[in-house]
DNA sequence: CGTTATTTGTTCGTATGTATC
DNA sequence: TGATACATACGAACAAATAAC
């Protein structure tokens, strides 16, 4: 007989511990003693809870941890795999997610989620020094890697400036290109801001990912080489799949 | 008669999106509307549940959902608040946690949650260019402003060349002046890694937030004059409590 | 191309434990 | 001590996505 993927310990401390952390606690050994390797799939949720004499709800429950922690990816309808190691991604002076992308060996690809002139929001009139209500060109990006969500990137640029960035990009297919396109070369990076959070329901959606894994937002803001804010930048990464490498300048 | 601080949105869509995100959003509106205030409490999940005629477990997924999303806080026993704003935590050259803290007003403490000499890990052995089983100084502190828990700074330096850091800094309380205790002074960072994730469950104790509320990773690699790697430090931030600002140096 | 089995997602039900005031 | 409020756990049923046939 072989010895079981997935045990509780059965120490004298069983009760004190919630059971769906023992349970979290079990498979996050099975993973690490290497009984369950990156991609393999586990048994499904009733047989799981099956084997462990317990109900699925506080299988599901542990599963739900660990997807968020990153361990575990949960697939509707196809089940749930150890998750694959996250990429690295470099931000540097100024990043360009294609290069980024292709050095992780992936394919990068864009889809344009929403485009247009909107009002600016008190979050970005802020950033980029406007007035709330001051018109804004806005681009929002989902950028994928192998046709897997990344990140959804979200820029603002003043309208009176950068009336059709939109439709530009759309051409273009590049941000600095499009920059360029109004004469705008060689921008730099002014503010960064960072934060984690849930995502919001659309967001989750975008990105393909459970609400219960974790974003990562970036947002900086760039000026052009006469210090004139141009854009205002927001990115949301899905935490799993990146880990973001800050390059010092030397 | 007043207005109900909560309605479900009873569009033509009602059954369209899961219950509990109906309920999410009305949460949400309710707070964006100002109806409910940083601070103020929320009324019960079986109070709640009653009004908007549904389930309690219903109720209690939206605000598990809003705590991981920072806008609630949930007190085991006590009720359920609406979240203050983050404090905005500055990372620069070196960062100084105390000077940060007393920036947002508050009174900055520090615990130590665990020192001692241990072998090095793979993730601390390739930070610091050692072997996995080499032995390094671990200390870990748990930061904290006014009381609440910040961040977990765990500082992990070769034990050959700082034995006793940890009995050092239990006296000096500063990290800075304790390596300047080595005759280690200007030391900088070489590279920086950031990740989210959910917290384990030790983490989420220390940091006393939910496990359904991500927190922020920053590794960090720092170098003395000389170029020798002294440090590696890797902080757990709870990301509902600061939003991380990262200085650009001209 | 539809049918069916498998797997995860949602919802209500019910009971009990535990922290706070 | 008792009341209140959140936490855990088991139970049952159905919905929705996916894959295989």
């Amino acid at each position: 007989m072989t010895a079981p993927v997935f045990t509780l310990s059965d120490e004298a401390e069983t009760r004190q511990r919630p059971l769906w952390l023992q349970v979290e606690d079990a498979i996050v050994r099975a993973i690490s003693a290497g009984r369950l390797k990156p991609g393999e799939q586990l048994p499904g949720e009733h047989q799981l809870a099956e084997e462990l004499g317990i109900h699925r709800h506080t299988v599901r429950r542990a599963i739900e941890s660990l997807g968020g922690r990153g361990l575990l990816e949960v697939r509707r309808g196809r089940g749930t795999f150890v998750a694959a190691r996250p990429i690295a991604y470099r931000v540097g002076g100024h990043s360009r997610f294609t290069g980024n992308i292709e050095a992780a060996g992936l394919v990068p690809s864009a889809r344009v989620l929403r485009s247009g002139i909107v009002k600016a929001t008190k979050d970005v009139a802020d950033n980029l020094d406007l007035k709330p209500g001051d018109k804004v060109t806005a681009l929002e990006l989902l950028r994928m890697g192998d046709g897997i969500p990344i990140l959804i990137a979200r820029h603002y640029m003043p309208a009176d400036r950068f009336p059709d960035f939109a439709e530009r990009f759309e051409k273009i297919q590049s941000i600095t290109k499009t920059f360029a396109s109004y004469d705008v070369i060689g921008y730099r990076r002014r503010a960064t801001r960072l934060a984690a959070r849930q995502p919001t329901p659309q967001e989750a959606v975008d990105l393909r990912q459970p609400r219960s894994a974790p974003v990562l937002v970036w947002g900086s803001v760039n000026a052009d080489p006469q210090g004139r804010l141009i854009n205002y930048d927001s990115s949301v990464f899905a935490a799993a799949r990146v880990s973001i490498v800050i390059e010092e300048e030397d």
